[in-house]
DNA sequence: ATGTGC
């Protein structure tokens, strides 16, 4: 077992290399401990370390364990879970580790885990957490204003069918993806006229934004047509109950989202107290403090630049298609915003809510939630309940790893069997395959007390991130 | 999720 896989198992950065060496004895000892018998014996110690105090193999782990764990620091917050019923789709003990762990954040104020929810930096995705005055940028994550945008078009649903060759041509020529991909030439938006000045870093990089707008990277990101059908008329959508051709995006803030949150995250590392050392990507920044400004500035021009970059690219695609947009729904789910709520009944008060892989749920508010590329999404209204702190998941949440993925399943035999179902991939890569991702059914039905569902899109030609243009991990 | 550095 190595560094990655210790942490992945829950292993606090700060005892790791402890760890470690009781893998090594472990390793050698009479027998030899491997496999998934190691990985339950590390699981077994975290869970209880004050039982391994004294054993041979584990006690050194175990004592710093406890020690750490005896530092003195606040008591953490408690969490609410929303959690699927079928084994197959709960929420794995990682995933718990890491949400246990923001609730020991000093400034956490209220906390909440959603029914897709499992590892990421930081924060797992799925995660929810309120802080007082104060922003993580992990806890909003790399691809800051991550995002959903759903065009409902003018055009017959059977023209999915009838026309399918003239809406191949339309994601094609409108859509560009992998990792560091640009437009050329540059696409043209308001966004540009923002001031890019508030900090070092969006000034730096506002020419690879303007490069990169209207693109869609690559990992989960994809931009699809399919037919969304409408049960009953929806005043909020203005749509009559019917069949529908709509356009559905999933993008973000692209390479400069990402520098934002590197460059502020490391901020905040370097800031941490030394007795919350090992939170590591929880780090955190005061409002109060010019870091923390300048992050918060530069996370709301993100957000400005990620709905721009949806806008471009509805733009293109719809261009291209000779359509026309009758309704519309998005919404940020890796981003923070400024709210106000009622934490335990102790009055209203003005927090920061982190929503990192969440969907935002107050009251009437719409959103979509994405299945995969071989199951619907779902266009939403929020309920607004407290606990959760006004949010629902993001989607469906990755059941296994993007490498396990790969290992499991060949692209072009799940192309195949997606296009028997009537679903025609033009590009993806294995490791988003709709068997690596939970049941978007489950974890619906596990947070009918947080949105209603309004309607139900299908997925009819998916464009995702092909192999070719991808990196290795 | 990203793009750079290994």
């Amino acid at each position: 077992m190595n560094r990655k896989q210790l942490e992945k198992l829950g292993v606090p950065a700060a005892v790791v290399a402890v760890a470690l060496r009781g893998v090594g004895r472990a390793v050698n000892a009479g027998g030899g401990v491997r496999g998934g018998a190691l990985r339950e014996q590390v699981a077994a110690v975290l869970a209880t370390p004050h039982d391994y105090s004294q054993d041979q193999l584990w006690g050194e782990f175990a004592q710093s364990l406890v020690a750490l764990n005896d530092l003195p620091q606040r008591e953490p917050i408690a969490y609410r879970v929303w959690e699927a019923t079928s084994p197959a789709d709960a929420i794995d003990r990682a995933a718990h580790r890491q949400m246990a762990d923001a609730c020991r954040v000093p400034a956490a104020v209220g906390a909440a885990l959603m029914p897709d929810a499992h590892v990421g930096y930081g924060l797992p995705i799925g995660g929810v957490l309120a802080c007082a005055n104060t922003v993580i940028p992990y806890a909003v994550g790399v691809d800051i204003a991550c995002r959903m945008k759903l065009s409902v078009l003018d055009l017959p649903a059977e023209t999915l069918t009838t026309r399918r060759s003239h809406f191949k041509e339309a994601l094609l020529g409108g859509t560009r993806f992998g990792v560091g991909v640009e437009h050329h030439p540059k696409q043209q938006h308001a966004v540009l006229d923002a001031d890019w000045s508030v900090t070092r870093i969006t000034r730096e990089k506002r020419d690879t934004a303007w490069k990169q707008l209207g693109t869609s990277g690559s990992g989960n990101h994809f931009v699809e047509f399919g037919e969304l059908i409408l049960a009953r008329r929806d005043e909020s959508l203005g749509l009559d109950a019917g069949r529908y051709t709509a356009l559905l995006s999933h993008s973000g803030s692209r390479g400069v989202g990402a520098a934002v949150c590197a460059t502020y995250s490391q901020i905040a590392q370097r800031l941490l107290p030394a007795g919350y050392a090992d939170l590591g990507r929880l780090a955190w920044l005061s409002l109060d403090s010019e870091e923390g400004q300048a992050y918060w500035a530069a996370m709301n021009l993100m957000g400005d630049y990620a709905a721009a970059n949806h806008a471009v690219i509805h733009r293109l695609v719809t261009k291209r298609l000779g359509a026309h947009v009758v309704a519309g729904v998005e919404n940020h789910h890796n981003f923070a915003w400024k709210e106000t709520h009622d934490l335990e009944g102790a009055g209203s008060r003005e927090v920061v809510v982190h929503r990192k892989g969440a969907t935002p749920a107050a009251a009437g508010v719409l959103g979509v939630i994405p299945g995969s590329m071989g199951s619907p999404a779902f266009v939403v209204r929020g309920k607004g309940v407290a606990a959760s702190l006004a949010s629902a998941a993001h989607g469906a949440g990755r059941r296994m790893s993007r490498r396990a993925a790969r290992d499991r399943f060949r692209f072009a035999a799940e192309q195949r069997r997606l296009a028997d179902a009537g679903i025609e991939v033009l590009s993806a890569g294995a490791d988003e395959t709709p068997g690596v991702y939970k049941d978007i059914h489950a974890v619906m039905a596990a947070q009918t007390d947080l949105v209603e569902v309004l309607a139900r899109f299908d997925p009819k030609i998916v464009r995702m991130c092909g192999d070719g243009s991808r990196a290795e991990d």
